[in-house]
DNA sequence: TCCACTATTGGACGTATGCGCAATACCGTC
DNA sequence: GACGGTATTGCGCATACGTCCAATAGTGGA
């Protein structure tokens, strides 16, 4: 197998891993098990399992983020990309995703690769919002005096919502946190209520 | 020792090791170590160690809970009180305190006893924060049509940014988690701008 | 066809894990 | 002072961990 092939195929068997015993418990051995292969050959291709674990979830967290931003990118009009961002944002078949960033969160204090690729993530995320935001400005849809921050509290309070849902469950539903945070975003932008329903 | 004196004591030991080594990498030999006993002991006070790690995380967490609680009980007047919330809510030299709330909200997944504090404890905060909203609605200083979802997002926001800080460290500052939260309030209960400075 | 290179193996090494259990040490009670 | 109960020990069990390394298999180029 060709490395970059092969690199690939550990990242994505982590993967695989990671999504059922979550980032911080997948080990060496359930990776080349998972591919089939010996655990040897991990430490082949990558100099400590911190990397492959960093690794595997930027492979899903870019992932997403290319998704969210390849659609909102196509939408017409800043209100309907934002409407785009809320429908995209931890969708509901994908709750496993979002555990993933739980995990990332966590780990970051003990993984330097995993905190490296969890902020460089975070940040992109703020700054296709902080983008969103500022062409809707500049459209006149919009109004915000400070879009950098505005961004970072909408991501924080979809973040903060979508943890309760995922870590907890029953506390609040995945309906409220659209819609929560959709009001939010309309006070914050300056948007009528219930313009990004 | 007496029953209730050992429990205790393994509780604390477990905290002072969670609070280095994460609660996820905290063992029974550490906790053992750490009060200098044997490592069969914590197992003849607690089944598991899923449920000494929640015993742990519940200590800082109720702890924390009932010192805001108290605070805000004093003071003069809903508004002052939410003052108080947003000043005792993550004090900087506490970002372990809050690092162990994201390994809890990470470790819900896999060890229910830790799920359940996890949770129950979420719950409380919320209920702390709308029992402050209502009685600032009925004293006519706070103007708010869903007190509950209104504590949800002032909470989960004020969460999902001081994730940041804690996760990734230079994303953002700590006076911007206060200072954008409050502001998010502001609006939230048709304050003035500034209200809440 | 052979060679060099590397992808891959399989297991060793030392250490760690949660849990359980028989044996011991200790303390209050009669 | 003997007894009963339990707090506590210390270690065993089976399993798991990340990392490393010598040996092997397999393939592309000369």
């Amino acid at each position: 197998m060709a490395p970059d092939e092969r690199r690939d195929a550990i990242v994505a068997a982590a993967l695989d891993v990671a999504v059922v015993k979550g980032l911080a418990s997948t080990t060496v051995r359930d990776v080349a098990a998972r591919m089939g292969t010996s655990s040897g050959l991990i430490h082949h291709y990558f100099a400590s399992m911190d990397d492959v674990l960093a690794a595997a979830f930027e492979r899903v967290a870019t992932q997403d983020l290319g998704l969210s931003a390849r659609l909102m990118a196509e939408a017409s009009g800043a209100v309907d990309a934002l409407r785009v961002f809320f429908r995209t944002y931890t969708p509901a078949d994908k709750d496993w995703a979002f555990q993933l960033w739980l995990d990332a969160w966590a780990e970051a204090a003990r993984r330097p690769a995993v905190q490296a690729t969890s902020r460089r993530l975070n940040l992109e995320w703020q700054a296709l919002l902080e983008r969103t935001i500022v062409s809707g400005v500049a459209s006149g849809v919009f109004a915000c005096p400070d879009p950098a921050s505005a961004a970072w509290r909408i991501l924080s309070l979809l973040d903060g919502l979508a943890l309760q849902v995922v870590a907890h469950g029953t506390t609040i539903s995945r309906a409220d946190v659209v819609a929560w945070s959709a009001a939010a975003a309309e006070r914050e932008l300056g948007l009528a209520a219930g313009a990004l329903g």
